[in-house]
DNA sequence: TGCAAATTTGCACGACGGGCAAGTTTCTGG
DNA sequence: CCAGAAACTTGCCCGTCGTGCAAATTTGCA
């Protein structure tokens, strides 16, 4: 056990260099090869071929070729967490994920998130290790939820935090699906605009009950620049 | 194509049946198997063993292990669905899906969903085929939703449609955990009473928006019977 | 420098999932 | 009733997957 307690942030030991540049290496490797052969069409030995290690290095790295594309949605869900952390306690928790998604609608946040979607859509459902990143999302949220509701009494709380956590879940997945629909890879600033409005409408309707008949947008919490038509 | 339009209800034909038979044998062994094994201890060949058949006819009716045991999630799904469905289409959708989910929640619907539940609880995330069934319901959801909401404009309502389909199908999802990780596999009346209670306060609370800072229970629409403490 | 610990790699093995082409069962029209 | 068509089952084969194991290599530390 070390004194110090951030072992892999403080500690660049020519170890850690090494293990971050592998798992650098394969990632990209699967990224690339998914853009140009599309998905599931290669195997891993293909990306550890591309990677320069070998089949079973691979492996100890990552459980499948899903994981290793997974790990992109894993990065960009726990920048989202990490954003989602440092909002005041006191916030309410929908205005806190709302804030945490808007400041990730930025091109160098969404880039890898949004050509990943994009590669992947045609294969219709989500990969297993990717659902696995949203659910370890989905935790985190709770937690933080849990934290702030703070409540002694433990069981009485646990359903509105886990409603309220994959509520906020499902709706940020709604407005991405949403956007990429619309757009598909478009990184615009025009286009990045309407899915911060986006993700501010799935809050809006969450915080409002979803009480807007038919007609979206009930009511806007922020007074946030609304998209031209 | 046959005249009538109800192919596989009004035609018991021998094909049928025997296909029926074949794929119930599947999962009941799988379940037997799931029962005394415990789960990811058993392979596809010892399923299809027990159900006398081959390992390749296996496959020609699911593609996985875990395919034939989340027959009973989708089973479970499809019948909400068809419940959903034959609500008043002039009804609120969230009013909607808590009739549908309280019709379930009697021993016959969530015996089978409650013990593969917890069969398969300790293994942590759910399977892919698992999960699968819960996109394929939400997908209904968002269809009948897009019925109702029925403007001629198109993607206008996309937001909040599939916002509140996903919404719903998580609270489902809330309450179903919290009733299992409170009560476990417990079908007495009193536990059945608390998952009604746990489903119509989970669909309050979104119809309420979270309003409530950290008292559950917001308000109730239908003037049911509270769990006694 | 030399030893201990961590890491990579090759090998082997059981399981997976599906294409293919025979067998077998069921349905159809004569 | 029966022969041909269609649907279904089965065995065989193949490439891939994921992992335990032990030898080889690299890195850290004294």
């Amino acid at each position: 056990m070390s004194i110090d307690g951030t072992p892999p942030a403080a500690t660049p030991s020519r170890r850690e260099l090494n293990k971050a540049a592998t798992r650098q290496a394969i990632t990209d490797a699967a990224l690339a090869l998914l853009r140009t052969r599309g998905p599931g069409s290669f195997t891993v030995e293909d990306i550890a071929d591309a990677a320069g290690i070998s089949r079973r290095t691979f492996f100890n790295y990552f459980s499948s070729t899903d994981a290793a594309l997974a790990s992109v949605t894993h990065g960009f869900l726990d920048n989202a967490i990490q954003q989602f952390r440092l909002r005041p306690a006191d916030e309410p928790i929908l205005q806190s994920a709302q804030a945490a998604l808007i400041a990730l609608a930025d091109p160098m946040t969404v880039a890898p998130l949004a050509e990943l979607f994009t590669l992947t859509q045609q294969s219709a459902l989500m990969s297993h290790s990717e659902l696995e990143a949203w659910e370890h999302c989905t935790e985190q949220i709770i937690a933080v939820a849990r934290e702030r509701v703070a409540g002694p009494e433990d069981s009485e709380d646990e359903l509105y935090v886990r409603a309220l956590a994959g509520a906020v879940i499902s709706c940020g997945k709604a407005a991405l699906e949403v956007w990429f629909t619309r757009r598909g890879a478009d990184l615009s600033p025009a286009s990045l605009a309407e899915l911060r409005q986006l993700l501010i409408d799935a809050m809006s309707l969450l915080g409002s009950g979803f009480t807007a008949g038919s007609t979206p947008a009930p009511f806007r919490p922020a007074p946030s620049a609304s998209v031209s038509s």
